[in-house]
DNA sequence: TTGACGGCTACACGGGCGTGTAGTTCACTA
DNA sequence: TAGTGAACTACACGCCCGTGTAGCCGTCAA
């Protein structure tokens, strides 16, 4: 995955540099032409082979993700269902891929990722203990909160002191998060209490509006 | 804040045209002509009152943040610590504040914003019964989760069918957070299994390294 | 040897962006 | 009443973006 593998055909090359530049960056503000000095070649080169900037981020998008269940399968067997987050902390290459996913999952038009990983979830749902009143919102900010570390992961960097993008460092976010899905931060009579402020709270609104 | 209220100065209007084409598509995104027709002024007038489009930002976010206290107070009093999203669930200017002040912590190159964040957390762990092994770490990755919720909206409204800018689709998605704050997704059993298999896994990457 | 074709480059085009500048209108004040 | 400055507009500049086009160079089959 390194872009400084000479080795790799042109077009392997500028696929690389592109997934490195659309996770550093965001796809918008990834132009085509640094994509292409990063991968050393024109960026005519790059149109020939991807014909536009979005053929490319599609091209990106479809090896992403089966580069990614490749290492899943290679690290975890076929069949197995992981946490694309615990991959990234362990595989670097795991980590640049889940990186880009995220990015193209915010900026794309369609939702066709995000998708995917409800339907995942569904399945994880069936299999586990839960069974939550509102299963799709349950599963929607579920998955929102853990492409969250992904996303913010220069904010998260700066703050700490330490590269998220490491596996060291994403390691130690992992961990934290690993801490918040164990340890309720609500007791259940708080979380009681929080929803009927929200409702008591409705009340009022509605009531002065400003 | 409404964009039709012609009353408000042409200032007044400027900012609040920025916030609200700041929040729907990010800063980078919105542009100072389009804040400019929203608010039905020249985009010169926009320049000659914030100089610049990144003083326009500083000016949103000052705004935004004063805003925000004053609704807190008002609905809570003074010195309450109420979470930002409760009362984006509750008050439709919040919401809108609270998306705008998401977006500007994504975009700018400063932490100002989420050290504020950290720092709230902070006195919030110590008033709590909570004794995180990583405080900082799990601060961050917390406040992410939190955030999430804004910064992927579009995304969960599209999934969910429903438009989470509302006060009634953002509450939906505020009670699916307290169920995942409120019962643990893993059991102490799972979290500490979890962490051993991420150390197992270390091992054997560090071992291929493809 | 020739011709065709894919890989590849150089360069120009049109558009949208933030920014700069000159000028107009208008209320206030000395 | 003349002057002064703030509010506001129209318009042009320069830059960078994605895209389009023309052409070069090597390989390989006929």
């Amino acid at each position: 995955m390194s872009s400084a593998n000479g080795d790799l055909t042109a077009r392997a090359r500028i696929r690389d540099a592109a997934i490195e530049l659309f996770a550093e960056r965001g796809i918008a503000p990834a132009t085509i032409r640094d994509i292409a000095e990063r991968a050393g070649v024109s960026s005519g080169l790059l149109r020939h082979h991807f014909g536009s900037k979005d053929g490319l981020r599609e091209a990106c998008d479809e090896y992403a993700m089966s580069k990614m269940t490749e290492i899943r399968e290679r690290m975890l067997g076929p069949n197995a269902m992981a946490d694309p987050a615990i991959l990234a902390a362990v595989h670097p290459a795991a980590m640049l891929l889940q990186s880009y996913l995220v990015r193209s999952m915010m900026e794309a038009s369609s939702t066709s990722l995000f998708d995917a990983a409800m339907e995942s979830g569904r399945v994880w749902l069936q299999h586990a203990d839960h069974h939550p009143g509102d299963p799709d919102a349950y599963l929607a900010v579920l998955i929102a909160m853990k492409i969250s570390m992904f996303l913010m992961r220069d904010q998260i960097s700066q703050v700490l002191g330490q590269d998220m993008t490491t596996p060291a460092g994403h390691r130690r976010m992992l961990r934290a998060s690993i801490e918040i899905f164990t340890l309720p931060m609500l007791t259940t009579e708080q979380g009681e209490q929080a929803l009927k402020a929200l409702d008591s709270l409705i009340g009022s609104t509605e009531r002065e509006q400003s």
